[in-house]
DNA sequence: CATGAATGAGCTTTCATTCAT
DNA sequence: AATGAATGAAAGCTCATTCAT
């Protein structure tokens, strides 16, 4: 009574063949101008396959959103496992990201290209996922500033986003002008790091 | 530098009439979902009258780029004239991108939702403009950091993008959950400005 | 500003093309088997511009039912006005029938061969059509009784269906045989004819 | 004449079971838009067993039509053994008909709605047991004009068909407003059966 | 015998673009 | 310049059928 899935399950790797795909494709085209049969043919199975692991297009893409959210999540949760000072966490969330940018730069272009316009346009799906991403990052600040490390005159809901905007811009122009990006993940990082921190950091006496 | 029928003349205006139709339509369903009738339709004209004022579906989009880069630059160099002062420049330039996204959402929405997929999948289309603008506040960056004002430890290519990102996801974040924001713009403008600064200034003795 | 459909008027005669072109494919090859291209193709026109003139490939069956059903209805009317005879009236209805079914047999083959089909299937065609065309069979059967011509121990409810199952089966028999049918409709009309009324005349004394 | 597998084995009624399960599933939905993966669900079997059992999706409905014909025909011929009255045998015919449209309301709305179609268009199939009803129907007329009973003016051809289209015509009607018929099954017999032998019977002195 | 995952041909429908008027 | 009916390529998705296990 095999599920129809099988997650998880080795012996059937076709699921994994159409995400790697879809996100060569999809960045590759966008979403927009892929077709499903490129897919196909790019994982090697039948048009028709797609549909047995997926609802369809749309629900490629969003298996694709939560597949990295997770992927983000969880290296962010292991990381910073008993780590308690709220710089350490900032220069630990941004490195993160800046390194699986690098290490899955068409899973990051396909993600930071299209998750916009899908926040807009696929209704039913309320990316929660991204919602608890950011959700870390405000946490972060207000921790450092109920530690006094950090400003109190600034809003975590506002900062949260700006602080986002930047990694995600910065991802885009790695992610388009790659493989020749001018700059490396490790310098965007770092100055970023520099940046935030400088502007986060409660000035003392 | 069109040429095609700016006479000047009253009595056509149709060429507006389909940008501002555009603005709407786009805004309304993105620009892949939209369809050019649905466009003839709100611009009240015949659907080939489009094609006489534009190549194709593409070339609208981008001369709604086009158009509001031109105007954001126009805005800023207004602004800018005389002022002297970096610090002074970077409030300018955030009040006039928060202006601007506040007096028209829809095309802010246009622009900051497309504009991504359009850098990319435009092949043809360069977008010098939005680097010219983006080169305004490098040039602001440079400028203060010569003056002796801001640090010189941030590469302007990197924090000019980071720079952008933040006002760009802040005003992403406007325009979805408008009408119901959270944050007025005045307020994201305040709250970013005042965060940009503590991280570019340089910090005497 | 003409109407979508032009209906009625001349210089435009794809309506009528697409309708004729869809009786003979239907025919050819029953609904379910007919391509929207292929009657495309008998109709000399584009596939897209089924779809000027139709919502998709029912409404072109459902078309052709009220097509045909006006037809008939108008027929009836036309030829019983100022008939009193319920005999008469009989006689008529059955020739009428039968006579439409020589001069059309592909679209009555239709109509025949898939009736029942979207009867059941397309539940939100409610067939009204038909329902009236019954209800003239039932008002002559009334009528007869009425006027102590025809017996009073049948119900007309019954009797109309059973009356139009004949005239049905004989048809779907002419159609298929056709062209080398053993029976001409003259024959199958006259027979019927003479059947129903010595079952429905009342014996007297 | 099947062969397959006629072991009389129990621990094997798949045929059954995807015979019993298309039936409910045909019935439902129309032959055209019922699935084989449906009628496998249904039937509690897997899609390929099907195959095992049917040469395609077309011969399960063949083997419907078979089944129900030898069902009729036999139960016809059970009951008319030793009959000799023409009359009576009207009566009987008529009185099966309805009998087995009560029992099997579901396969005979099958029958009633797809044999039209499939007369015409499963070309391979010559459906000579529906012959061979029609066949006991004139054989009936026929007797009943030998006899001096039945009126000679009437073609048995044609009237086999206007008798047969009556009862199929009923029947559609039954099981279209199953379960809420306004008439009884066994009226619809008596009805008809008075009609058709009013129409039959020969007038004398 | 039985399974059900996989196949891929085939279909309806959409829509950017054209062009005769 | 303006129209909008017509075009037809294109693509997402379905489902009867197969075949390796």
């Amino acid at each position: 009574m095999k599920t129809k899935l099988m997650n998880g399950s080795r012996n059937n790797d076709k699921h994994k063949r159409i995400l790697d795909a879809a996100v060569k494709v999809f960045a590759r085209n966008g979403f927009f101008n892929s077709k499903v049969a490129e897919i196909a043919k790019e994982a090697n199975v039948a048009d028709g396959t797609i549909y047995l692991y997926f609802k369809n297009k749309d629900d490629i893409l969003i298996s694709l959103f939560e597949y990295r959210m997770n992927q983000v999540i969880s290296l962010l949760n292991d990381r910073m496992k008993g780590v308690d000072d709220p710089i350490e966490k900032v220069r630990i969330f941004i490195n993160a990201h800046f390194e699986l940018l690098e290490q899955h730069p068409n899973l990051a272009a396909v993600i930071t290209l299209e998750l916009r316009q899908s926040t807009k346009f696929m209704k039913e799906y309320d990316n929660q996922k991204f919602m608890d991403y950011l959700g870390i990052l405000s946490d972060i600040i207000k921790d450092g500033t109920t530690k006094g490390i950090f400003r109190n005159d600034l809003s975590p809901g506002i900062i949260k986003r700006a602080f986002f905007g930047m990694m995600d811009e910065l991802g885009l122009y790695y992610v388009l002008s790659s493989p020749n990006s001018q700059y490396s993940c490790r310098m965007m990082a770092d100055q970023m790091t520099n940046f935030v921190l400088s502007a986060l950091l409660k000035l003392n006496g």
